[in-house]
DNA sequence: CCAGCTAATGATACAACATCTCATCCTTGA
DNA sequence: TCAAGGATGAGATGTTGTATCATTAGCTGG
């Protein structure tokens, strides 16, 4: 990697649960489950492959903690160029995404000049700016390698 | 307006049939119904919208021709930040989206600095950058004057 | 420690959006 | 004009996500 703009996580987040308990929510053992096994998995995911891969447990109930994971911030959802949504451990700061198109991997990278750039748009749009999406749609350097066995 | 970046489009683009006809696609009466009402039509929808509005079509006539005309250019897609798509006539240069969070109004904008930080990105990327999606979300100037009503 | 309030769960229905199937129709090129 | 095959449309199917509601189970105060 040319520099340290784009990185995956290395390690889960241990305070996951305890994120929870502070805004009010209840430490049940459907959420503890999902926390678990968000913690010992790697890469994005949908919301279905989660719910897939945690049988006993309802979808809705899947669907709702992911929900409630992404409000609280501890994650992140990346959208393909089709729409489809991907979730993944956040990082603490705020950050775009790299998606490979390929595989689905999402990466995280910050750059200073993605700010500026919103406000120098900021103060030229002719309304109140409320947020913004900003995704890079590439093919990963591992698919690349695989297309070229 | 601070700038002349955003706009809307004047009128619409004449040369929709053509451009299905040059990709080799025949002229049908569904997909002539289907342009001449995007032409008189202004602002952005919905595929379902649109079906609505041209009883006769089969919806799924209407979602194909939407993405034949997406993929010849002829429109553009917004997304918003539930994920929700909407159409518009595309114009003929690269951009991207302003797009109002309460009326759905999407507007176009370019701007130079966008650009100019995805080539920065671009040789920085582990990979093959393939596209990028930059969308802004606003309460647009309309929709914050009626607020205030 | 227990009771009870209430949030959370999960089975299921529902909803919105989009695509697939396939018999039939219609454009097009010869 | 006619045949070939792309296009259509009604409806089934798929995908993703939310609403409903009876039941379960955390939490808290006594």
């Amino acid at each position: 990697m040319a520099t340290a703009m784009a990185h995956e996580h290395a390690d889960a987040r241990p305070d996951l649960l305890p994120t929870l308990e502070d805004r009010g929510y209840r430490l049940t053992g459907p959420r503890l489950r999902i926390a678990e096994h968000l913690a010992r998995r790697r890469g994005s995911f949908t919301a279905e492959e989660l719910a897939g891969e945690l049988p006993g447990l309802g979808r809705a109930t899947v669907y709702r903690t992911v929900k409630l994971l992404l409000d609280a911030g501890v994650l992140c959802k990346a959208t393909l160029p089709d729409g489809a949504a991907r979730y993944s451990l956040d990082g603490p700061h705020h950050h775009h995404h790299f998606v490979c198109v390929s595989c689905g991997k999402v990466q995280e990278f910050r750059h200073p000049a993605v700010e500026r750039l919103v406000r120098a748009i900021r103060s030229d749009v002719p309304g109140e700016l409320v947020g913004h999406r900003i995704e890079l749609y590439m093919n990963c350097a591992e698919c690349l390698a695989r297309g070229q066995e």
